[in-house]
DNA sequence: CGCATAACTGTGTTCGAGCACAATTTATGA
DNA sequence: TCATAAATTGTGCTCGAACACAGTTATGCG
């Protein structure tokens, strides 16, 4: 129970206590017998440093990297600081400098030319959002020849040592298609990816898989699941041929945070009978959300991930800690009665 | 930017740091003009104490108190210890000694007793669950006097003074009604309280307030809402009665965690197609959950409510922060697809 | 054996805040 | 005026880990 001390050990042992913090840095310069000795002794009472002490003598500055989407261009990562500066209040007690470089979501080389930025601050340590598979490979690659750690976030990148955090989304596909099916009673469904051209579609993919997964563990289930890919830039026109097309269309499943589009059409044809599922708590979402046009939106939780992400980074700087090789988040869902604290929280 | 110490301020209003060190701390003994200075060089610089180096110097053992409900008697419980290890975990720099006393969740009087043992055990302060109001509002008074902060969470005692950590009941009833809503098409419904007897009703009530404030305020709704109290110990036949006297139900919101009752009567009686509403990842829950028998779960999340609680204790102790006088956790809608990472998280 | 060098071990300072106590200045009264 | 008390200010040690450097013992070799 008691809390041994380097001093309390090194009288236990018998030496001083240079001795002991040399056995325990593995600095050398130690007699092989005595070594042994106090290893033994080290393990025998489960010695666990002052981390405070130690960390008042370090007294280091850490350099915390940046690499983000701007929310400027994006309102979806616009809670990302949120959760950023949650996790430097609760660190307040350390010197912990953040660097961050936002880069346009829609344009890679922005990304490229805010990373390069990035490294000539001289980070400690590397959050980001690796949003574009091949820039983000590359630029993984170099953090690693350089021995820089990284945390990344939404994004999962294969084939990379950085820990990730972030959703199943082949799950998240399947959490709406059951909310789907036990909203609706029959008819087609459509699956539809409102392209925002610049993310690698990956994404969305995995989704598309985990919603049709669903459905066809069922047995007899005989309904139709369309597929719709929508340009961003077309977005509103092919909608409506899509809905023409497809009258007897029950249920749509969005694919990203983009159902408020589908909402306002589903809303000024009065169509409101088919049922929307969704991503992501923006405010056009909500809004709809709230209006009974989307009935369920799966928050992916941007803010968490931020913050669990800084969190681990800094206890990695200040504790030593192991930062989690993988960390998936639960996935929220969400209705208009619920709502209200995801927004802040 | 730069991090000033107690002796560059010193420096530079030139005194000494045992004089910069009495302002701080109001220790009086310094001249008022002397003290006019410092004081106003102190808020220019805005300075901000090393808490590291502060808690090296004071170097406290603190002694928390729990008083919790015993998982053995209601598995509801056991996640809170889970939660209360992560606490422990994150903060293991310090030196924070928990002594944690259960109490039976149906006996008042271990309520009181164990209470008891935690006073003569000298706790800093105390983080609780005031499962009884009557007992929980005497005690907290007492706490009060003798001036312990206690954080409460998973019941509200509405007029004390205490720190209280949990969900919005109401609300939370609400959104079961929106759920089941959106799941069925119409015909009756029924609210069950299955007492455990113990728990004063409150919970539960509010829980059936906000289920009916939702369709009072839908207009048109004609179906009947129903209700019925069944004591713990004769579920069974009550049920059977309740399911035979109304043949045309739809759908059933169970207010606490026993739904899984519900569910084994309807599951052994085929009655599949009722739709079931209810609360907390009980195995038992999830199993009917995943079966499909239970439609969806409310998630009241003991694990993080006792996580957070004891976080706020932690800090209040260590970096003198203020214990919040109320924090509401979102409320979770669990479904079979879902389910998996809220049992670990 | 003597002496250089290597191998090992002990001492003392630092980090910043907190506090006891010593030291200094100012005020008071005979 | 001077002793003494009161008010104010300064100094130095502590907490535990880390590390530089000084000190000590052992080993090798001519």
């Amino acid at each position: 129970m008691k809390k041994y001390t380097i001093k309390d050990i090194a009288e236990l042992a018998g030496v001083s206590k240079g001795t002991i913090d040399r056995v325990i840095h593995n600095r050398g310069n130690v007699a092989k017998d005595v070594e042994d000795k106090v290893k033994q002794l080290l393990s025998d009472i489960d010695y666990q440093p002052n981390l405070i002490a130690r960390n008042l003598k370090n007294n280091r500055i850490y350099q915390i990297g940046a690499l983000l989407p701007d929310p400027k261009k994006d309102a979806y990562w616009e809670v990302c600081s949120d959760g950023i500066q949650q996790a430097l209040s609760e660190f307040s007690a350390f010197d912990i400098r953040m660097n961050t470089f936002l880069f346009d979501p829609t344009d890679t080389k922005s990304f490229v030319a805010q990373h390069k930025k990035l490294l000539d601050s001289a980070p400690d340590i590397i959050l980001m959002v690796p949003l574009f598979y091949k820039e983000a490979k590359t630029v993984l690659e170099q953090y690693k020849s350089l021995n820089i750690e990284v945390c990344t976030f939404n994004n999962q990148i294969d084939a990379s040592s950085a820990s990730f955090i972030g959703q199943d989304l082949y799950q998240s596909g399947r959490v709406a298609a059951k909310l789907m099916h036990s909203i609706i009673d029959n008819g087609d469904m459509a699956i539809i990816h409102i392209d925002e051209k610049y993310k690698n579609a990956v994404h969305m993919q995995e989704k598309e898989k985990g919603f049709k997964s669903y459905f066809e563990d069922l047995n007899g289930f005989k309904d139709a699941i369309l597929k719709c890919k929508i340009r961003y830039t077309e977005t509103e026109d092919k909608l409506r041929d899509f809905l023409k097309d497809h009258p007897n269309l029950t249920g749509i499943f969005v694919t990203n945070s983009k159902a408020f589009h589908v909402a306002r059409l589903l809303e000024s044809e009065n169509k409101n009978h088919i049922k929307l599922v969704g991503y992501d708590l923006l405010a056009e979402n909500v809004n709809y959300l709230k209006d009974g046009v989307i009935d369920f939106l799966i928050h992916q939780n941007p803010r968490q991930q931020a913050y669990l992400g800084l969190k681990f980074l800094i206890e990695h700087l200040v504790f030593e800690k192991e930062i989690p090789g993988k960390h998936l988040l639960p996935i929220d869902i969400i209705n208009s009665e619920n709502v209200k604290p995801f927004l802040r929280a």
